[in-house]
DNA sequence: CTCTTGACTGAGG
DNA sequence: GCCTCAGCCAAGA
């Protein structure tokens, strides 16, 4: 693994792993962070490779709160169940009191 | 190098 | 509020 190649995925991982409990983010919010502010959609396609790691790909939606990502989930409601257990309401695929556990790495760290 | 594919986003109808 | 279009950019074939 040569240094170069230490970017945008491993960035992405490194960050995902950086929410806190009962938190998400959006994949633009995190492009930003990494400063590719307009890959939104390669933070999303590098989520791809979350699995098998210690990555909570549930804590990221879209902007709107929206989990967009749920289909890559194995169960039709899983991503929704974890970010319930986590306090976080979720209803129609959609994060409620969005404002109060959304988290920006730009922001907060 | 060219073309396709996205877990996105914002603007417009 | 819903649907469509266009811009964005990295990775893989």
């Amino acid at each position: 693994m040569k240094p170069e190649t230490l970017n945008f995925f491993d960035k992405v991982y490194e960050v995902a792993k950086l929410i806190p409990f009962g938190r998400v983010t959006s994949y633009g919010a995190i492009g930003v962070y990494l400063g590719a502010a307009r890959s939104a959609r390669m933070v999303g396609y590098a989520m791809n490779g979350s699995h098998g790691k210690d990555v909570p790909a549930h804590r990221v939606v879209n902007k709107k709160g929206l989990l967009t990502g749920k289909h890559h989930f194995a169960g039709t409601n899983l991503m929704q169940q974890l970010l319930e257990s986590e306090g976080i309401i979720v209803i129609n695929n959609q994060i409620q009191d969005l404002e109060k556990v959304y988290w920006d790495p730009s922001k907060e760290l």
